[in-house]
DNA sequence: CATTGTTAATTGTTATTAACAATCAAGTGC
DNA sequence: GCACTTGATTGTTAATAACAATTAACAATG
């Protein structure tokens, strides 16, 4: 009944996305085994039949282990697979990626941090991996609610704005933005609740419900 | 050096598509072997490491083993995992989907397409695939030259529209869908070319290159 | 305590774009 | 010739987006 042919390496690598001083960073992990021992590479791991329901689960896992609690937005990216991408044989590595507010990381995490400008050069296939999930960030974020999986739990609307503009990489207007948004439903100001500082207070908003919502036009 | 984990069995499934009778549908395959020998499912086969280069030459494999060529469009959808999907044990599938023009198919391989509002009970988790599947297709045909690949080399204006509106699912104006597709430059007219028949004859047009282009906004 | 500077929020005006309806064009069949 | 059908285009109106300008609300300063 068991198919007896040759089964290939399966393992998880995990892109995990955070916006750090106005930058898009991913964190990386220095290896502790070899291949690459020492060297920064993306959070991942084998899949543990015995543990993992699925993937998802698997990847769960390595972020857990990586920042220590669950992302607030997960997702398959692209599968990875071949006879050379890894030096211990054919290996399939299904990728995910991940959106983590800076204000849920601690210290010694975002020490690990790199500005997706400025990356280290990284084993196996990560570039290729890390490419696509820019990607595909950049994609969602300019017709859906992605972006705000990136800000703390409660936000202004320039707060809002400027996640937009860096990830996606373009100017957006103020007026028009702001309009959109609101359209779309996706956030609710929060009653008599401000960001007070220097200048005038903003009113602060929180997300409308915890889903992806994708609009029908761009942002 | 090589890691000991029990590894899972690795698989890939195919979602082929094609147009017929103005309808969208899927190509089946009788399975000749266990489990659920004889039921319709998906095209797919288990990876060969020795003989694919990566999942997506084992898919390619797949579809040509299904209809004799390779398939004009082919995308990766998404890897479906876990212990229960498969009774064989815990394994990966990486779903691929394929466009293919029907009148690049023979009456036997026609024989077997069923329209995706009435499929046949799917063994595995078949039904989730097929369901990724025409999402992704839906999606991504609201923006972009995707439903070309499910029309022969060459095709009239309206031929193109109805295509669009079969795959999105929606009216589209005529006038507007004249215009927008134009203007993104994906198909040149041929000069002097025209479908005679019973009515005023069709200018025929080609696909201006052989790569799927993204619009800017929807069709 | 008026003035200035800075960020927040809104308004209005203009230019694009899309939707809809109507019209024109080119053939067949009777 | 005339009705009919499909192909192709045009024009008018409504909806959207981009851009610039304005108003609002505070703190800091002298």
């Amino acid at each position: 009944m068991e198919p007896s042919f040759p089964r290939p390496l399966v393992m998880v690598d995990t892109a995990l996305f955070t916006i750090l001083d106005e930058r898009l960073c991913l964190l990386l992990t220095q290896r502790k085994e070899p291949p690459f021992e020492r060297k920064l590479a993306l959070p991942g791991g084998f899949v543990h039949i015995d543990e993992d329901a699925d993937t998802e689960a698997a990847a769960r896992r390595v972020v857990r282990g990586k920042i220590g609690f669950d992302a607030p937005y997960l997702e398959q990216l692209f599968t990875f697979s071949g006879a050379t991408r890894d030096p211990r044989g054919w290996s399939v590595s299904v990728a995910y990626y991940a959106l983590i507010p800076a204000s849920l990381l601690d210290r010694s995490q975002t020490a690990e941090a790199f500005p997706v400008e400025a990356l280290p050069a990284l084993p196996f296939d990560h570039d290729r991996i890390v490419a696509k999930a820019i990607e595909r960030l950049r994609g969602k974020a300019t017709y859906s609610s992605l972006p705000v999986f990136l800000l703390p739990a409660t936000f202004t609307m320039n707060e809002l704005h400027r996640i937009y503009e860096q990830t996606i990489g373009v100017r957006l207007d103020k007026a028009s933005f702001r309009h959109k948004i609101l359209e779309q439903g996706i956030i609710d100001p929060i009653p008599s609740q401000f960001r007070i500082g220097a200048h005038r207070p903003a009113q602060l908003y929180r997300l409308a419900n915890r889903v992806l919502t994708a609009f029908e036009r761009k942002i």
